[in-house]
DNA sequence: GACAACCATAGACAAATTGTCTAATTTGAT
DNA sequence: ATCAAATTAGACAATTTGTCTATGGTTGTC
């Protein structure tokens, strides 16, 4: 189930405006990809887009709209794969050297600071920080 | 300078066995990676050697220790790097759809949740924090 | 020096991947 | 049925990747 699939820059430019609108049909993924839209950029999305359905990460509903092409795996799962895969290869799976670096970095903005610091005050698993003992 | 260089993985098996050793010869490289140690084994660690010099990622010092190899970049500065790029494929750079399938998954352990916040916090400190810090 | 043993470099090679394209078939509306 | 559009199959060159051959170069020992 599209556990540890290569995708390309290409097929995710289509993955990406799929997760966008959700369900889209070839021929708004070529108008948005290529505006000139001649024959062979048609053919182009619907290489692209055999590919992922044989990678299982999109979908066509061939009864009801045989022609529009959706998801298989939202934008976060595919992410966090690809995170997790990366992680595999890069430290033998170990997350802390990419975290550590990008915060102690200038790596990352303040919005994605924040944005860090959101994801973590929201899933805070608990409140019991010993930072809390001692209050002036 | 090595920003957004693409690695291959017999290139990132040879980064990690420098990272992990800090510094390597490309005798001790073939024989970690290629124990048969054949003349085409050699040239293989050889030309991946090559190509990792020409990419920035390693540089070796030709007076004092001519055939010894190092990184120029830590790992985990190169895996913030590889994390920002794949942000910036996968999700146009941002890096919630990574981190909350990270959390939801419980690939981080309360300790390392903690630990990453307590990074976030001594790198810049939320501005609308309800509370004023505790002072030394 | 001569020799052997190792090391280094250049470059070639097939296999796989990627984006693109041609050609042929199918579909659908008039 | 006919014509245009859509769909599909498949080919293509370019690039990448891991491996390898062949050739030089360096070192140490006689």
């Amino acid at each position: 189930m599209s556990k540890h699939t290569p995708i390309s820059d290409g097929e995710l430019a289509v993955m990406r405006l799929i997760w966008k609108e959700g369900t889209l049909s070839s021929r708004a993924i070529m108008e948005q990809l290529y505006p000139a839209c001649t024959p062979s950029d048609h053919a182009t999305v619907h290489s692209l887009l055999k590919r992922l359905e044989k990678k299982d990460l999109v979908i066509r509903d061939r009864q009801t709209h045989p022609h529009e092409f959706s998801a298989v795996v939202s934008q976060s799962e595919f992410a966090g794969h690809q995170f997790v895969d990366l992680a595999e290869k890069v430290t033998d799976g170990s997350l802390a050297p990419f975290l550590s670096h990008l915060i102690q970095s200038d790596s990352l903005s303040r919005s994605q600071l924040d944005e860090l610091r959101e994801m973590l005050d929201a899933r805070s698993p608990k409140k019991n920080r010993k930072s809390n003992q001692r209050k002036k």
